[in-house]
DNA sequence: TAAAAATACTCCATAGGTATTTTAT
DNA sequence: ATAAAATACCTATGGAGTATTTTTA
């Protein structure tokens, strides 16, 4: 049996003539006459009751054309969705993201893709930047954004989608707190509020080198993985910190951000993803994550 | 696209091998290798990822898969819910009957069809003869009990399946109610619990003639159209009546039957049917009327 | 280099065409 | 007498076969 038999079928069922069925699927009647007696001997019972005059379906034809009708149209649903899955538009995507992410590009770039492909379903898990790739290689994850001190594996995709310079987050009695730009060895002798240096590359270690190039060992007193918690602990005057400038929309009473002299540290934020994944999903998300990116 | 690419890309989607899934179909590798191409091509989407050395669903390749494997599941189910309709198993079946043969032959017929097609769809409505062949022409029912008097109409076949002799039933005062047999003209006196004459052929006026035939007109005192209803007039002693053999079997108490001397009248109960209507459904039912009506 | 998919071509089975017959009104 | 389906027979498209090339692990 073939899916010519069955559109035969229906053309004749809904004519009851096979020579205007004929004529509408563009064949002549004889044909048509056989394909649809070859239809009737394989499935094995009569689906029309002929007469030179008048043509009739059986009642296992009706029966029989309404579920080869359903069929069909499944079929051809079938072929609408197998498109959409291609071109990315429904679809699964685990998406991992360092915590400092939060602030800047990672929430625009999820409210952008679910405006536009509301029939992904997105799963968000936040992990370090080892930690994704790890993910990745487990396809726990389908992309990560992550701020990769030295990332370098040839299976893993690495793309810079933002760079934001750092800000010094300082309590509002501080001495610096009414400063407009500071060198960040201004801030030598301050007890800082940092963040865990392991696993590595992490963003305590990041920050620790950066202070050590500007000249300095910074005197760590307090230590938290949130960079919201430690706004927090700024706030109350447990030290001063370095946060994405990003961080500074972050509105807090009692704490000020105050910009940092050239060369100002920067800190690159990536999206990372397998580079052998070639789903149309995948491909989306990354479209619209360069385009905010370049846009914002 | 025929049914033939989608066995094909199954066949394939199991294996995730060409060569194999060819000679799982009995076919060489190159002609599938271009219908999956060819199938690929018409819907507009890739469904396989090759490379020389592994085959993989894409993503829109495994959702295609499995609404497929559906579709094709339902085109299966089609040919056998066709099959069962063509054998009279599945269908629809309206039977008319006329309330003297609720007593005898129906009620076994009706257990024993149910019992045997129970996905078919009975429904029953009582009619005088007259009016089921009315119902017959306007496809209201399938299929009649009735009593012809004189049925001669081409377009409907009438088969008598059973013929019963009539009983008097009497009151248990009656002062015949001992006796075992009777002459019906030993009744000419008696008032009669009789049933309506009209609409023709109707019951009642078979009644009316077998009286005229044994030499008397009967004296209607009662009439009323059903059956129950008539015992129970003459268990309350408001005449006497012929019924049906079978209606004996209704035990009635004040009531007694009493079996009529020969040439004792007969009455043909008969299946009334469309000679157009080759429905299975019907097929089936009147097999079981037959066998039914042998067998008793 | 070896296994497997993709091309290149060849062939024949069968879908479809034309002419005609059968059938029922 | 006629409309319409079935049958008979022929043609040609395209599915399937064989031989070969390409690809990548």
């Amino acid at each position: 049996m073939e899916l010519r038999h069955l559109r035969y079928f229906i053309a004749v069922a809904e004519e009851l003539h096979f020579g205007r069925a004929a004529a509408r699927l563009c064949i002549a009647q004889p044909p048509l006459s056989q394909q649809i007696q070859q239809l009737e001997r394989e499935i094995g019972f009569t689906l029309f009751s002929r007469s030179s005059r008048r043509v009739e379906l059986t009642p296992a034809g009706r029966v029989y054309l309404e579920e080869v009708r359903s069929s069909m149209g499944s079929l051809e649903k079938a072929v609408l969705n197998g498109r959409r899955v291609a071109r990315g538009e429904v679809g699964r995507l685990a998406v991992g993201f360092v915590g400092t992410a939060t602030f800047s590009l990672l929430p625009d770039v999820l409210r952008r893709f679910r405006n536009l492909y509301p029939e992904v379903e997105l799963t968000l898990r936040e992990l370090v930047s080892a930690r994704q790739v790890q993910a990745l290689r487990e396809r726990r994850i389908q992309v990560g954004f992550a701020r990769p001190a030295i990332l370098d594996t040839p299976d893993i995709v690495c793309e810079t989608v933002a760079t934001e310079s750092f800000v010094a987050a300082l309590p509002e009695s501080h001495r610096l707190a009414q400063a407009n730009l500071i060198p960040l060895a201004a801030l030598a002798e301050d007890e800082f509020v940092l963040f865990p240096r392991s696993p590595k590359p992490s963003y305590g270690d990041l920050l620790f080198k950066i202070c050590e190039e500007a000249g300095f060992h910074p005197n760590v007193t307090q230590e938290t993985a949130e960079i919201q918690t430690a706004i927090s602990l700024v706030a109350g005057g447990m030290g001063v910190t370095l946060v994405p400038s990003s961080a500074s929309n972050v509105v807090r009473h009692g704490v000020v951000f105050v910009e940092l002299i050239e060369p100002a540290p920067e800190s690159d934020l990536t999206v990372v993803y397998r580079i052998d994944d070639d789903s149309p999903t995948l491909k989306t998300f990354l479209n619209v994550v360069r385009s905010v990116s370049h846009k914002g």
